[in-house]
DNA sequence: GAATTTAGTTTCGCACTGCGGAATTAACAA
DNA sequence: TTGTTAATTCCGCAGTGCGAAACTAAATTC
């Protein structure tokens, strides 16, 4: 008899153990700090001595710190390290700095990098000036993909069937207050065929509001993202149209064009690509 | 027959499978950014088909992205959000920026604050201006902590028996630069005992001129540390003395005060703690 | 100060996972 | 073609990782 609470049985390669270690570090949200086995339990729906041996497992690679005192734990700098190797891997986040400051200034907006995780964008880098009070997002926080200006962009840069089962995924996340953010997706789809951004202006935060613009590259990983927003009464829908808008289209061009991601450079990357189109296809498929 | 490659088959608690596939994922580092399952293997010492597994879990749970370009895999942006997480719930960080940004402004150094990873100090946030040429760390950078000033602060500030276990891994890990790098250790002791902060002037980078101060709380984690960092040029070794280094140390009381770091607020915190005694001894003594 | 509640750990038998040596496939290069 | 290098698939089985249930230990209630 198949265990309750595994994944599919089938799947042979998929390593169950590594899943739900991962389950845990990521019940720990921002700012709920510390977390017991008893809570992390409940968010990860595992049952008791499997979390306990985890976080044991976890704590012992450093990736958790006990906090005696409150008999929690909470996450510890070897699970930042993580992160930032990533961070620093990411080549669109450094090459696009000097791109982002100058719309910072022209605009006195600010105008961020990001890429997707779930259902969130997660920012990579942005630039911010003394001006730009009130949004305060930093490297690493999560913005909803739905609503924002960001994540719109970024919904229509996928290839269709993607964006289908991501739009899927949506609703279900989103349930009865799914037809409204569908309508703005929509919306955003509109601008971004005709214009080349999507605005969201107030769906978000009230106050907020932004013009999102996509990259695209050729190596397969991506899309990614970028927004240049500000408060509300800075940023009017009409300026956000015939000027930022415009703007941020025409750096992320600028940026595509620095990075030469139009398409493949030589004669023999053409043929290696084409080449393997199988096994490519395979490894996508798997993954699907 | 054991297994060859396991951990010592007597902690029943540990869990192999997702110590793995963490060490695969610690396998990517800044700047080599994409990596075959035969680089992986080779870094992590593990079998291919293992390796194999164990991407393929980390794809599907979007830990790692494909590139198909180059049949490699890169790390993504889920991996920075679990370290994210990490961040945002590190008082410490959020509650010194104010802290950090008046010393960098009065010193003209870049002011920083970090905890330790393995045997490096891991950057939590940072405050430079303009003026901070030269040094460029960002948050999740990591930096030695046997040579720089915020390493051997955090050295001094451990409990005895945990310092003592540092040093023994830091010496199996230098081999034949280890005295150098103890004597450098043992100096900055001795500083740390007398004026309380640790000073690295050209012995971690040659144009690096630095002091480190401690921060030890008392709810069982950290300690963490501060450094105080300019080109050489600027911080010469009797400025680092009789300026910076006091200043570095008020700054730090300054924070401990504003934390309370200091005792157990109350009378029921206080019983609390005692109570709990001897189940942290346990906890505490399994981790060891 | 006994009874209850709440949180975490230990036990233990065994089902099934995760393993890895060896074979296989695929893409290139010569 | 043949050789080389890298990744995947096979497959039998050792032993890991599992989780229900029992247990311990604090904190709380009455």
């Amino acid at each position: 008899m198949k265990r309750p609470g595994r994944k599919a049985a089938t799947d042979r390669s998929f390593v169950v153990a590594l899943s739900r270690g991962l389950d845990v570090l990521r019940a720990f949200r921002p700012n709920d700090g510390l977390l017991g086995n008893q809570e992390i339990a409940a968010r990860t729906n595992l049952p008791k001595p499997t979390v306990s041996r985890l976080t044991y497992t976890l704590t012992k690679l450093g990736y958790l710190t006990p906090v005696p005192r409150f008999e929690k734990y909470q996450l510890a700098p070897s699970a930042m390290s993580l992160g930032y190797a990533a961070l620093a891997n990411l080549g669109v986040r450094h090459l696009s700095e000097s791109y982002r400051d100058e719309v910072m200034r022209e605009t006195g907006g600010a105008v961020a990098v990001g890429g997707r995780d779930r259902l969130s964008m997660i920012y990579f880098g942005q630039s911010r000036s003394g001006l730009t009070i009130g949004v305060q997002l930093d490297v690493g926080s999560r913005i909803p993909i739905a609503t924002t200006a960001m994540g719109r962009a970024y919904i229509w840069a996928l290839p269709d069937d993607e964006r289908a089962s991501l739009l899927r995924e949506l609703r279900e996340h989103y349930g009865s207050r799914w037809p409204r953010m569908r309508d703005g997706i929509e919306r955003s789809g509109e601008t971004v065929a005709r214009h080349g951004f999507a605005i969201s202006a107030g769906e978000w935060q009230d106050d907020v509001a932004a013009v999102g613009v996509a990259l695209k590259l050729n190596d397969g990983t991506g899309p990614y993202a970028f927004n240049c927003g500000a408060p509300a009464f800075r940023f009017t829908e009409d300026r956000l149209r015939s000027d930022i808008g415009p703007r941020l289209v025409a750096m992320v061009r600028s940026i595509e064009a620095a990075l030469g991601t139009v398409a493949p450079q030589s004669k023999k990357e053409e043929n290696k690509k084409i080449k393997a189109g199988g096994k490519v296809a395979r490894m996508v498929e798997r993954i699907k």
